[in-house]
This record gives C-alpha cells, structure tokens and sequence, in this order.
RNA sequence: GCCCCCAUCGUCUAGCGGCCUAGGACAUCGCCCUUUCAAGGCGACGGCGGGGAUUCGAAUUCCCCUGGGGGCACCA
C-alpha cells in the first residue's frame, strides 16, 4: 500500500516536483497558545516544511467579542519561540491575505451571495425559540437535533416581501443528499452520512460569518493545499466538503491529529497545571525540548531515538506516521527531556539562560563566578526556574554555628583538614580559581591527609559543612572554586575558631 | 440519544500475518560509580481490553462487545 498518497503532481510544470504544499495554522486570538494548538502548528509546520512548502498563520478571529490583538501578538511570539515561523501571516505579506478572518468579510459577503444565486443556500426566517423548541422536541423523540427545513421553499417573492418587512434572517446552507467521505491523511477513509447533517448557518442575523463557512473561503481563498488539524474538527469536515463542492473549489487533503489528554484521560485543562506554551516557557523549559516533547507525543519515526533537533524532525516527519489514538500529556517525560537538553548545554550558554533566574532570586554572581557556578548545578537542573535553589550556595551568607551538621566538625582531626586547604589557598591567586585548579588544591589537601591516615568521608564532610554548613550540594571542587578564595579563607577560619575555642572550653 | 474517531507495559511508542519468549523511552525499584545531591552505567518490574471469525500461523485481517475521546449551536 503506498504511503505516499498526499502526493499530488503540479500538473502545469509537468509535475517534475511535489506540489507546492501550502498549509495553514488557525488560531483563535482569544488567549494564549496552549499546549495543544502548538503541536497543531508544530506538525502543521513539520509538515510544510518537509514537502519545501509553505506555511501560513491565519488568525480566526471572527468572534470579535473574545478576540483581542494581544493575544495574537503573545501566539506569534510564542510560535517563534519554539521556532515555528510562519511563511505568512498577519505580519508577513505573501500575497493571499488579508490574514485575519475580521479583514476578509467582504470575500464571505461574495461566497454567501454566490451560494443564494445557485440555489446552495437559502434565507431562514426561524427565531431562536422556534429553533430551541423544536431542538427539545427532537430530543425528546431521541432524534439528532436537525433544522427541519421550515424555510427552504419560499418563493422569492415571499423572501423579499419578509426582508422588506424587516425580518431578521440567516442565510443556510441547503445539505445536498448522500454521503460524504475523504481520506484522512492519518485516519484513511471516512464516511458521513448527510443524513445526520442539518442545513447549518452561513451567515447569522447579525451578519457575521460561521466558522465551518469562513474556514472554507479562507482555504480556498488561501490555495491551503492540506487542512492539518486536531480531531475535534473531524466532523466539521464534511460540512466543509460540502461547501467546497457548492462554491465549485478543489478541497484540500486532511490530516486530523488525536487530542492531547491529562493523566486523568480527561481533556488536558488548566486543572492539569501549566498549559500554556508561555508558562513552560517561564518556568525554564526549553523551546529544543518543547519541540521534541510535543513532536514525539503521537509520531516517532521508529527506530531507537528519543531526541531530535527542530530540523531532524523536519527531515524525519510523516504524516502518516502520526498516531491515531490520543496522547496523555507526560510531564515526567517532558522534565526528562529538559534536563537532558540543559546538560548539552555549554557552561557559559547555562550561565546566559540562568541569569534572569537567578536575578529574580536576588542572586548576584561575580563575573568570574558565573560559569564555574552554572556547570556546577547544570546536571541538577531540571528547568531552569530550579537553578537559584542549587546556586544560592554560591551566595549565601554563612553562619557556622546555626549548621545543624556541626556534629560532623566534631571528629578527631578536622581542624588539621581544615588548616591543609587553608594553607593551600593562602598562597594567593584567582579569587575563583579554575576547576582544575580547584581539584589540583583538593588532591594536594587529601594527599597531605593520607599521610596523617585521614580519607575518604572524614576529608570531604568536614569541608564541606566547614564551607557551606551543609551536608549535601555542589562537588567540593565546585565549591572550592566557585565560593570565592577569600570567602573561603574566611569561614574556614571561622570553622578554627569555632573548634579552638570549644577545645579550649 | 444520534454520528464520528480510537484501543500494545502506569505514560509516549515500535510492531503493518511467521523475525514476538512483543522492542525502545519516561516513570518506579535495585545494584554500580561516587565525599554528598544530582548526573551517568547496569539490571529488574511491567503490556497486546474481552469474545468470536479467517488462517498452517494473528498484537497485526474481519465482526461483535466493552472502554475512552470527539462532535451534534445564530462558538471557534
């Protein structure tokens, strides 16, 4: 069976490349990207970009009510964070716009004339609680709720004496009879039955335009040569088709991708946590393993590997490799990726991506800190919110006493461990030495301790509660090179004291 | 209620009639490495929803059931 079936040949050069695919993604301005409409952009740009075509960002914002220009701007800027640029869109020109639904009343003003001139559509004069009435009586009956058709046969006279009356009125589309089907580009074949499609709404009283209708003109309009989308529009499709076939258009090909779900298997919602494109981002997730995450959630390529670059997937993607069934969002997999993107990262890239994090955290790190600070919390990073928790050791002020591992300064010989490195610091040098420089200091301290029968634990311990009263953060190396010679003078001296006078009492 | 879609470890998935004693990844657990926390290495646990049918042979094909998801608007 071949695999191949979105091909399609471009007829006028001889079909000598794939056709230019073009596609589309549709957001609503009505709040920020979520989760779910970014994997619809990222496969939708996968896609385009694999078969060299182009994709363009047309914004739905026919529901001026909850649309809002902030919103489309904070999506385009997410979109870009992930690195998902549109070929066109609102803010880049490419010859089919306007791109906004709200700038394109005049193209569905046409279509919806059009469609009453051949007969495809019809004015209904049917209030809202006529409409409701008969919805419950269908109900009731335990039928579909249908519009019943009671406006199809007006004569025009009658039509326009009702208009001229000043009779409210939408405009419908008649359904033709018959069933509808296309091949799903994820799914394979799909029938409905026209049966159980009503003649649904063109254009409302208030003039405004429907969605499954606008979506149609704009594809058309836009020359989208395939619909990537989510599965909740599966059954809007066929009404699609049909108006394709009523304004006389080619349809585009479909692809509809499974739903993102929570751990619950319920629909993924704000009570699952952060949802939003923008908190992942404020929390420090990378865009590179946002990307990976979403793309491998309902399409791998088979084979072995778990991670992939904004231009592997590119190379890799198939449509017909995506998932049918639905996914449930895996936040522990996604923090697994995360950190393994964090610890690709060099030490002064970590350290630029840092910084904001550690300043909101009122953590200031010397110039010559930095990097040494950065590589040594990098391997405990999960996101990067997590870093002024491992870096604040860095920092922090230090009272020994209040050290609720004191004890561990107690044993036989630790103010003797304790003057070998203060010894091999007093030298002098860099204020923060370089890690090789600080492990060179620690290997000659636990070298001189050998001698004296002192290893292992009873060096390490004592200089780290000694250094940070604590028993448990950063290599002692980083420490020792990160902390800062003179601090380190300080609070190992700070440690003598504390041992000689308590000997001496 | 009606229509549509879906169904492999807890989760994401590989599998397209014999390569399956079902592979990988995350999570979990254990061991190793290690001065601590991590990271890393090794290993363990764990799955084809149920029932029929086709076939020499079914996770893979077909039917039914069950379960989950989506849709049925003068929302998008």
């Amino acid at each position: 069976m071949p695999r191949d079936r979105f091909r399609r040949e471009t007829s006028e050069d001889g079909g000598s490349h794939m056709s230019d695919v073009r596609v589309r993604f549709a957001p609503s301005p009505t709040g920020t990207l979520h989760i779910g409409s970014a994997r619809t952009a990222l496969y939708n740009f996968l896609f385009a970009r694999h078969h060299q075509g182009v994709m363009v960002l047309r914004v739905e914002d026919t529901d001026l009510k909850r649309s809002r220009r902030e919103h489309e701007v904070s999506i385009i800027r997410d979109l870009h964070w992930l690195g998902l640029r549109a070929d066109e869109g609102p803010d880049v020109d490419g010859g089919y716009g306007p791109y906004r639904q709200s700038e394109r009343t005049a193209l569905y003003e046409d279509g919806v004339q059009r469609l009453l001139e051949t007969g495809w559509a019809y004015r209904c004069f049917c209030t809202q609680e006529r409409l409701d009435a008969l919805k419950r009586e269908q109900l009731a009956r335990g039928e579909m709720p249908k519009y019943d058709r009671l406006c199809l046969n007006q004569s025009l006279e009658t039509v326009r004496a009702r208009l001229r009356a000043g009779e409210e009125a939408t405009v419908r589309f008649k359904v033709p009879a018959g069933d509808v089907s296309f091949d799903d580009l994820i799914h394979g074949p799909i029938t409905f039955s026209a049966d159980v499609i009503g003649d649904f709404i063109l254009r409302r009283t208030d003039g405004g335009f429907a969605y499954n209708y606008a979506v149609v003109v704009d594809d058309a309009g836009m020359k989208i040569t395939h619909v990537v989308r989510g599965e909740d529009h599966i059954t809007n499709t066929a009404r699609q088709l049909m108006l394709y076939r009523a304004l006389d258009e080619p349809a585009p090909a479909y692809a509809h991708h499974s739903l993102i779900l929570g751990p619950d298997g319920g629909k993924l919602s704000k009570r699952h946590g952060a949802t939003s494109i923008g908190e992942f981002r404020d929390m420090g997730y990378l865009a590179g393993a946002v990307v990976n995450y979403l793309a491998l959630l309902s399409w791998h390529p088979g084979g072995e590997r778990e991670k992939f670059t904004l231009e592997e997937l590119v190379a890799e993607f198939d449509m017909s490799r995506v998932s049918k069934s639905p996914a449930v969002f895996d936040l522990d997999k996604l923090n697994w990726l995360n950190g393994l993107y964090i610890r690709e990262m060099g030490s002064a890239e970590l350290s630029e991506q840092v910084r904001p994090y550690l300043h909101e955290e009122g953590i200031a790190l010397a110039e010559g800190q930095r990097d040494i600070v950065s590589a040594a919390i990098q391997s405990n990073l999960v996101v990067l919110e997590d870093a002024p928790r491992y870096a604040r050791v860095f920092v922090e002020e230090l009272s020994l006493p209040a050290s609720v591992h004191l004890e561990v300064l107690h044993e036989e010989g630790v103010a003797g461990v304790l003057a070998l490195l203060r010894e091999a610091l007093a030298g002098g040098g860099d204020e923060y030495p370089p890690v090789e420089e600080a492990k060179a200091i620690l290997k000659q301290v636990a070298d001189a301790c050998k001698d004296k029968g002192i290893k292992g634990k009873a060096i390490y311990k004592p200089l780290r509660v000694a250094l940070t009263g604590l028993d448990q953060g950063p290599e002692l190396f980083y420490l020792v090179s990160g902390l800062g010679r003179s601090r380190i003078l300080e609070r190992l001296d700070a440690a003598l004291t504390y041992l000689d006078e308590r000997g001496s009492a």
